[in-house]
DNA sequence: CTGAAAGCGCTTACAG
DNA sequence: CTGAAAGCGCTTACAG
């Protein structure tokens, strides 16, 4: 059996197809009677738009992409993308959207990516996630443009911005340790070139000086649980090792757990540890451990509708999204007299 | 400045749209030298094809569907996914199709939107993962004439199945731990509606039959590392403790791990534990984690090779993908005399 | 080997 | 409030 057309629906409404189709899209200038007529003629003989030939009218795909460049490991590693992509999800099957995800290998497939996704108006607009510093990714973006809202802001993007304050739950985590007696604290950063990264150094730089304590101990890694495992190494190896280390995401800091205890070291109290994300599994490691959470679906929920509001109007406000603390656990303790 | 359409390839390339056609679809009846002629002008002019005008030519949609029903802090747990999607990825995008991905909250919703799916012919196929006990699924898949590929094997189901003997690591995991000298081993195992979480447990309950020890210490879960934690809890409150434990996934076998810790045991002397999928995090918790090894990326270049052949030419072959094996490291020992 | 033409199923000025 | 018609950019019989 064929799928029915707008035509048949015309045919069977008795109206013609300009109708059916401004009755669907909610268009003025259709009576309120013969719209709802319409509508239920429209559901009854199980009527559904082509997406492509809506499409190839109307020069959109009601697609929107995400492509991101990153070892698999690594995002599997991540709680952060499930938890986003479902809250993007949301919005998007909403207003009749769909998400197409790109998992590339490298910086230059990312770009290969966004051409051809571009070339082939595949999707509307783009999530740029993963900021880099000096991101070629907003220029090559409104080269292509293609409409794209950052995670987080870059300078000299033009685009929207939703960002959510990571600062805060690094800030938090130190004031935490130095409440309970530590002076003597590191951190396991992630990448300086990665935005994030780069930025939750810097908070726990400057939260260390706000403390009066040094916080000049930061080791960088690529955010990979083995990096993670190496820095803490690192640092335990130190002739006056720190007493808390403060990690950049949960993967290093359980890593890091592993580290403390294949030495012998008493956790929290010869060591206090932090995460950040919030991970499933946080809590359930031994000691359970203290990690500042994230909103990844409420991230995703606003990022997508920033999104949407840039493809139809043509511009979207940023979005600030509230921080949402610090998970205090078992892996933090005052440290040894 | 307009995007090039075939016509203006035509018009440059002296021909007729029609060849033009021809050409990009490497159709026969195109002369060599007008061949490499049109596809010379058409880079040259940085033409490429419109999708949705092709689209609603062909009625394909260049696209592949995933879709999964499971909470996204139980994904973000899993390992597999990104690995599988980056497999998936890399044979979609070799042949010029897209991933299109879609998270739910239930199993309705996931019917939902295969439904909307097909309706909307937003994907010529899809990828059927996490397979149930009667499965609902490759029957509405059918009805919907949505060609799909499975992973795993389904009674009654017509779809191309890509298989991984994930037996085989349970196997494994028993057999070392019964070599070890452990006599009392449990399982903590995922859902039995799940596919794998009953073959698994099948697998579990053979290899200690094999070896002549009892299998019936199975506790059931839902893959999630908390509901590992109450498992193992279960397990360690029992007169006569298991002396290891063999988990049906590695966040659960790591939640496990944290709660003999806090008992205070000591790993592996007191308690050995192996997981499954080898993660990136297992080798880097205390003591590292003994763990089968999946091969995700192959099984999802494998799946989506299987179903753009289904599309294709209307059938394809099931696919054995070989078992990867156990990785031992150090959560495992013999148990105390 | 090549071309003129119909058709895929929508949207959207335009004219009433 | 409504309808006839062109157009979006391809593919594909069909005729030469």
């Amino acid at each position: 059996m064929r799928k029915p057309t707008i035509l048949d629906v015309a045919r069977e409404a008795r109206v013609s197809k300009t109708l059916v189709s401004f009755a669907l899209n909610d268009r003025p200038g259709v009576s309120h009677e013969t719209r709802d007529r319409i509508l239920e003629v429209a559901s009854r003989i199980g009527y559904s738009r082509s997406v492509s030939a809506r499409s190839l009218s109307t020069n959109r795909s009601y697609a929107v992409g995400l492509v991101m460049a990153r070892d698999p490991q690594v995002i599997a590693a991540d709680p952060f993308f499930p938890s986003f992509i479902a809250g993007v999800e949301r919005v998007l099957s909403e207003r009749g959207l769909v998400l197409v995800l790109s998992f590339v290998e490298s910086v230059e497939a990312e770009a290969a990516s966004y051409r051809t996704l571009a070339a082939d108006r595949r999707v509307d607009g783009v999530l740029v996630t993963d900021l880099r510093e000096d991101d070629p990714r907003p220029a090559l973006l409104t080269d292509l443009g293609l409409p794209a809202v950052t995670l987080g802001r870059v300078a000299g993007s033009v685009a929207p911005a939703v960002v959510m304050d990571d600062t805060d739950g690094i800030t938090q985590a130190v004031a935490h340790l130095v409440e309970a007696g530590h002076r003597d604290i590191a951190h396991v950063a992630g990448p300086t070139h990665l935005l994030h990264g780069a930025r939750r150094r810097a908070a726990f730089v400057a939260a260390c000086k706000a403390a009066g304590i040094s916080g000049d101990r930061v080791v960088e890694t690529d955010f990979s649980a083995g990096r993670g495992a190496e820095a803490t190494e690192h640092l335990l190896d130190a002739s006056v090792p720190p007493t808390a280390i403060v990690f950049a995401n949960d993967p290093m800091a359980i890593a890091g757990m592993g580290i403390a205890h294949s030495r012998g070291l008493r956790l929290p109290d010869d060591l206090s540890v932090t995460g950040f994300d919030d991970s499933d599994i946080a809590a359930h490691v031994f000691p359970a451990l203290t990690s500042a959470r994230t909103r990844p679906a409420r991230w995703g929920e606003a990022a997508a509708g920033a999104l949407l509001d840039l493809i139809e109007n043509g511009s979207a406000p940023d979005v600030d999204l509230e921080p949402a603390g610090l998970v205090v656990r078992k892996s933090t303790a005052p440290p040894r007299p």
